[in-house]
DNA sequence: AGGACAAGTTATCGATCGATAACTTTTTCG
DNA sequence: CGAAAAAGTTATCGATCGATAACTTGTCCT
């Protein structure tokens, strides 16, 4: 009687445990932290929260373990470095690209737990490497000065739902978000 | 028997609702939208959840309510244009001024509903103002770009746990900041 | 083949949340 | 004064959340 009900897929811990994180990156960028709840990741996953549990510990834990997958940033700076601002910037705005650092960082910020992990992350895995990319004693400070204008740039194209700007507005907010970039990494020490 | 209670307080709507206004905009700006419980502020208050939601009908009616009534951006814009950026970032930092705009956009960013009705408030009480203070037709993206630098300001050096940046970096990011601020302002029509 | 362990499911707990109803106390005003 | 309206409290609902325990089913290895 169960010859139109799904087979049931083939058990496979490395591949579920992938499917979650990946659903997990999806719906923690979609709907925020503290408003996505285990299960509704786990459905998405085609799993049920349990195993979401098991595989990751709590809540937390998943969102630590997918923010720390979705740090690929080595190859945005592997583009040149003269028009570095411009990469950064469309890879940041790429639809394609559903989870970014510095939009979990702004999703997280209202929430105290997801914030401690999300600066925790962004810190060791964005901030200091790209301060060593940039080198100079004033390094880390560049960097977060970069990292300001990304998460505002994805914080307001990205997500909030403003009165969506013009395409004239829009190219020249990227415009000034790359040379504001290309700035910070052009610069010399004072 | 009740002469060791403390005599119930004199019966003023006004003066409770605001205080309750008070307490929801230090704690919506210390703990965000959703992390924050209206029992909680209600405490705060000295009063009931009940009130509260009598006063202003729902959790997301009072978050619209403090985010509208922490609007004082026309004391920063009434300072000298010509060193608008310094006033901005010593506004913005002033631990004093526990509510901000950005702050409160920043820490509404996670949770769809919080989100809708601060960008709601932020762009008629804020992206708007400031559009039309710097003037010209591309107004409103000079508006947003400062909107961005100020949020990620404020995300960054007041609400994110990150490894605080030192005296240094942290003067250097803030010249960084009011010189950006400037160089939006001082910008002319291209 | 068969058993041991891993993978996955079902049921449920305890806490918390926003919201509502029903009630009591105080103030106000004719 | 006294009654009506406003101010405030207590009790509780229904839903949702993260997490745990107990159980079943599939897979793999000797």
């Amino acid at each position: 009687m169960d010859a139109l009900t799904t087979p049931p897929r083939k058990r496979d811990a490395a591949a579920t445990r992938a499917r979650i994180l990946e659903a997990a990156q999806r719906a923690f960028s979609e709907t925020g932290y503290s408003h996505t709840g285990i299960r509704e990741i786990a459905g998405m996953a085609g799993t049920s929260s349990t195993l979401l549990l098991r595989y990751f510990g709590s809540k937390a834990g998943l969102f630590e373990a997918a923010l720390t997958a979705a740090m690929p940033i080595d190859a945005v700076f592997a583009q040149p470095r003269e028009t570095i601002g411009r990469s950064l910037a469309e890879a940041l705005l790429d639809p394609a690209n559903a989870v970014r650092p510095p939009l979990m960082i702004a999703l997280a910020a209202g929430d105290p737990e997801a914030a401690t992990i999300a600066a925790k992350v962004f810190e060791s895995q964005t901030v200091a490497p790209v301060a060593k990319w940039l080198g100079g004693a004033d390094g880390r400070a560049r960097s977060l000065e970069m990292a300001m204008l990304a998460t505002g740039l994805v914080s307001y194209l990205r997500q909030l739902p403003l009165r969506p700007p013009s395409p004239d507005e829009r190219e020249h907010i990227v415009a000034w978000f790359a040379g504001a970039i290309q700035a910070i990494v052009d610069q010399t020490e004072r």
